[in-house]
DNA sequence: TCTGGGGTCCTAGGACCC
DNA sequence: TCTGGGGTCCTAGGACCC
């Protein structure tokens, strides 16, 4: 055999969102838990024992009402503060292990352990999984492959069969053979809702299906994303390591209403807000936007003839991180789209063209320097002082005391780990 | 009554230039 | 009558992910 890949192990935790709220609350273990979107939308954690219930993922609440009462269901509000924090503890415990680690998404990681011995590494993964739940009160699953969609395979057979205790290896091609089969070919990680039935009419059903597919066919049929698909299934890694996050490109802050936004003043107020939210987000990373767009709609299910979508966007005279600045930028653009009448039901801001804020070095039409360095210092000064005190100690007035607009959040936990006025209280 | 939010990548097509 | 070809850049939209 050739010299093989070496292992990339994708270890992402269970239920995430649903087992944070269990970490800090014993009343819940063994008992039915939801997590919802925000505003309470929809239900986008699930326990075991609710997806046993059959409570499928992204149910809208009000068609699960049902099952909710009958079998004391306990739903939470999403508490997404909560859930980063414990996210960053378990990114800690999983860098004991390597410092090959790409962190994928707020409860996925990719972990690289190139010269391991093969057959040490299912003791590896029970380790792994031991000392995440012991350290954070998280449970994980780890699945170990050559490539990335491998080992996002594995990780998948670790969770739906029981015998593999939480751990599974795609490493051999032996296995490969014998296992690949049995997938759908929609649980390939990057075969989604429409590509799914396409390749289905094709004949190609399983995982094993997808990756006998020549390569160049795949190429033609469903472009490089579909090549690279049948390439990594084989073993052959397409997808590298990013253990250093690449620079973000864009930063958007939306939410949908707790009620029907008719008045432009609420409107406004609400832009301004998520415009301070997202300059915040910005300077966090040191970053500074080129390009400001803000757009607000009706309810995307309402009927076609009385929806409304508005939106308008602006290229900024010089990259920008000022929140005071981004919030004017975002009241004018509400000018061009504003229309009486409609409910809107969301609305958001979104800066893109993101630059390294050092290389914003002025233009000849920007403000003048010493009126710049004076809002720089603003921002700085409110930043630090929002880091120590929590979110939102101070903001513009602009942002909004009211917030009518604001989501529903009915059934919120604490912010356990990350407000001291918050912190769990234990009683000898 | 009630249906999330935040990203990335890829392609097609138009504008523009030589 | 006849009306290039190729490259680049930008944007919009689709698809995917969690």
């Amino acid at each position: 055999m050739a010299a093989s890949a070496p292992p990339i192990a994708l270890v992402d935790g269970n239920n995430f969102f649903a087992s944070c709220e269990k970490v800090f609350d014993p009343s819940l273990r063994g008992v039915p838990v939801i997590v919802l979107s925000n505003n309470d939308g929809c239900a986008v954690a699930r326990s075991a024992e609710a997806k046993a219930l059959g409570i499928p993922m992204g149910a809208p609440l009000f068609k699960i009402r049902d099952i909710v009462a009958a079998h004391g269901v306990r739903v939470f509000s999403g508490n997404f503060e909560l859930y980063g924090d414990m996210s960053r503890r378990v990114t800690e415990v999983l860098s004991s292990f390597t410092p090959d680690l790409e962190v994928y998404s707020v409860d996925e990681s990719f972990l690289a352990f190139p010269g391991m011995d093969h057959a040490r590494l299912l003791d590896l993964g029970q380790v792994i999984r031991k000392r995440v739940e012991r350290w954070t009160g998280i449970p994980v699953g780890v699945g170990f492959g050559p490539t990335k969609t491998l080992a996002k395979l594995a990780n998948y057979l670790a969770k739906k069969v029981t015998m593999f205790d939480g751990v599974a290896s795609l490493m051999e091609a032996e296995v490969r053979q014998a296992v690949l089969a049995q997938i759908p070919v929609g649980e390939v990680w990057g075969v989604g809702r429409a590509l799914a039935p396409r390749l289905e009419a094709m004949g190609i059903r399983s995982a094993y299906d997808l990756a006998a597919l020549d390569p160049r066919q795949a190429r033609r049929a469903f472009t490089v994303v579909g090549e690279r698909l049948v390439r990594e299934l084989n073993g052959l890694s397409c997808l590298g390591l990013d253990d250093v996050p690449p620079a973000r490109q864009s930063a958007v802050v939306s939410r949908s209403f707790g009620r029907a936004v008719t008045s432009r003043a609420e409107l406004e107020e609400a832009l301004a807000a998520f415009a301070h939210r997202a300059a915040e987000k910005i300077r966090a990373e040191g970053l500074a936007a080129c390009y400001v767009q803000a757009y607000a709609h009706t309810n995307r299910f309402a009927e076609p003839e009385s929806r409304y979508a508005g939106c308008a966007g602006t290229t900024l005279i010089e990259p920008t991180a000022d929140g005071g600045l981004l919030i004017g930028e975002v009241k004018s653009l509400l000018e061009r789209f504003w229309r009486p009448g409609p409910g809107f039901a969301k609305a958001g801001v979104m800066l893109a063209g993101l630059v390294p804020e050092a290389s914003s070095m002025g233009s000849l039409f920007g403000r003048p320097a010493p009126k710049r360095d004076k809002a720089k210092r603003l921002m700085a000064a409110m930043d630090a002082l929002n880091a120590r005190m929590g979110r939102d100690t101070i903001k513009p007035l602009a942002a909004g005391l009211g917030k009518p607009w604001q989501g529903k959040s009915a059934h919120r936990s604490k912010a356990w780990t990350t407000r001291w006025a918050e912190l769990p209280v234990v009683r000898a």
